[in-house]
DNA sequence: TCTGGGGTCCTAGGACCC
DNA sequence: TCTGGGGTCCTAGGACCC
């Protein structure tokens, strides 16, 4: 604020950051009423928390805890996989009930919204901190789960205030209180401050958002880079970073990777664990209707040492075979024999939108459009019958984790099909789970 | 918290050009 | 043939977020 200026408010530009408390375990809660007050998380299918419920919290339980873990820190815990179709729909409520109010509203995650409500006290004859709650209790009543509220000047203002008093809270940060407000405030809980560069600002003796922002601007500049100065302004009460208010459709990467255990020096092992991994990034990639020209692998090992060979397309691809022969290849070139891994990982970038198709002089489009064909009975097969039940054969030996939603299958079968014709022609084996 | 998985953005430094 | 200076583009890797 300038110089010798008086705010005239005390919230000359109002932001709201909304966050809903323990997120998935409440949703659950909300659909299962049995279920509250249970201590209950989610993320059974991963065999960690994901998601740890208020009960579960007061008894130990963190995140990302090992299930085993877990359940021995608490007996009686109620594990629950995840249900993300449940979770996005009442994220998307969630959303429209705060764009009742303004349409100035940020999807930021899944449980997580800014929304700017200035100008509305006069709409709703209310001052902003009861608008605030207005929302905060519609939002509770209509979908049956607690959140909590930060209202400030600036978008890291309202979050830090938001993480204030969690969980059914509201915290409001007047202009005139902002300078007692910071000096509660730790550097590591402004967002964009990870612990990285905490350590660098204790070095000078910055502990507290006060601190912070009593250095000059210029200092926060050289110190940490743009990200510094913007946040400099922020905690100051100015409103640097823009809403983004369209929800995002594009990704510019798509990743999958996998931790296993046990860790493996067995090639095909990790070859196989890598495939998977491939397979699962092109049902994204084609879920989105992108193609990716890009391609990354990774390999991690014992010592959390990561080694990458990346490959670039001269045609965009959602295919799984053209993927899982790129990735294969790559492999080739990150794999060193001997060495003990434990996690691969895939990552496909400089993605567009794959709707038509630019065939080059040279491009063989008869094969083209077959691989696209092998995709669709993939993805139909796997609809019916679960993800990755019909899969390339190098990803064979990788073990399904149990626990999924839905009844695992009393039998599996399982069988090649045209192992030696497809050998001699040079093409990928498929292997089918039913 | 000795480490789960999926993302984005920024920056330093190299390659290349004039 | 060596060197100065400056611009752009790309890449790798770090840091951070949920």
């Amino acid at each position: 604020m300038p110089h010798g200026l008086l705010a005239l408010s005390a919230y000359p530009n109002p932001i709201l950051h909304i966050d809903c408390d323990a997120f998935f375990t409440s949703v659950e809660e909300a659909l299962d009423p049995s279920l509250k007050g249970k201590p209950l998380i989610t993320g059974r299918e991963r065999g960690i928390v994901a998601c740890a419920s208020y009960a579960a919290k007061a008894l130990g339980v963190r995140r990302p805890m090992k299930l085993s873990e877990a359940m021995s820190v608490c007996p009686g815990l109620v594990c629950l996989s995840s249900d993300y179709e449940s979770y996005s729909l009442f994220s998307k409520r969630l959303f429209s009930i705060v764009r009742r109010f303004t349409p100035i509203v940020e999807e930021y995650s899944i449980d997580e919204a800014y929304a700017e409500i200035g100008g509305l006290r006069r709409l709703y004859r209310m001052d902003y901190p009861a608008i605030a709650m207005k929302i905060k209790t519609t939002v509770q009543t209509e979908l049956g789960i607690t959140v909590s509220v930060g209202l400030g000047a600036s978008k890291t203002l309202a979050k830090i205030a938001s993480k204030r008093q969690k969980p059914d809270g509201f915290t409001p940060v007047p202009a005139d209180e902002l300078h007692h407000f910071l000096k509660t405030v730790k550097v590591i809980d402004v967002c964009g401050l990870g612990p990285n560069t905490c350590a660098l600002l204790n070095k000078y003796g910055v502990y507290t958002a006060w601190d912070y922002v009593s250095r000059p601007e210029e200092w926060t500049k050289k110190t940490i880079g743009k990200i510094g100065a913007e946040l400099w302004r922020e905690l100051r009460g100015q409103a640097v970073y823009p809403f983004v208010t369209q929800p995002k459709e594009d990704y510019a990467s798509i990743s999958k990777c996998k931790t296993f255990t046990p860790p493996s020096r067995d090639k095909e092992t990790v070859r196989a664990q890598l495939v998977r991994n491939v397979e699962s990034a092109f049902i994204k990639i084609r879920r989105y209707r992108l193609r990716a020209s890009g391609m990354l692998v990774h390999l991690r090992d014992q010592e959390f040492k990561s080694v990458a060979a990346e490959a670039r397309l001269e045609r965009g691809t959602s295919s799984t075979i053209e993927g899982g022969e790129l990735a294969s290849a790559l492999f080739e070139k990150a794999y060193v024999p001997g060495k003990l891994y434990r996690q691969t990982g895939v990552v496909l970038f400089k993605l567009d939108a794959g709707t038509e198709t630019q065939y080059s002089l040279f491009d063989d489009v008869a094969k083209i459009q077959s691989l696209r064909a092998v995709d669709r009975v993939i993805d139909r097969v796997n609809e019916i019958y679960g993800k990755h039940a019909l899969h390339l054969a190098t990803a064979d030996g990788v073990k399904q984790h149990s626990g999924e939603r839905g009844e695992v299958p009393a039998r599996r079968r399982e069988n090649i099909y045209g192992e030696n014709a497809r050998q001699r022609l040079g093409l990928p084996l498929w292997r089918i789970s039913v």
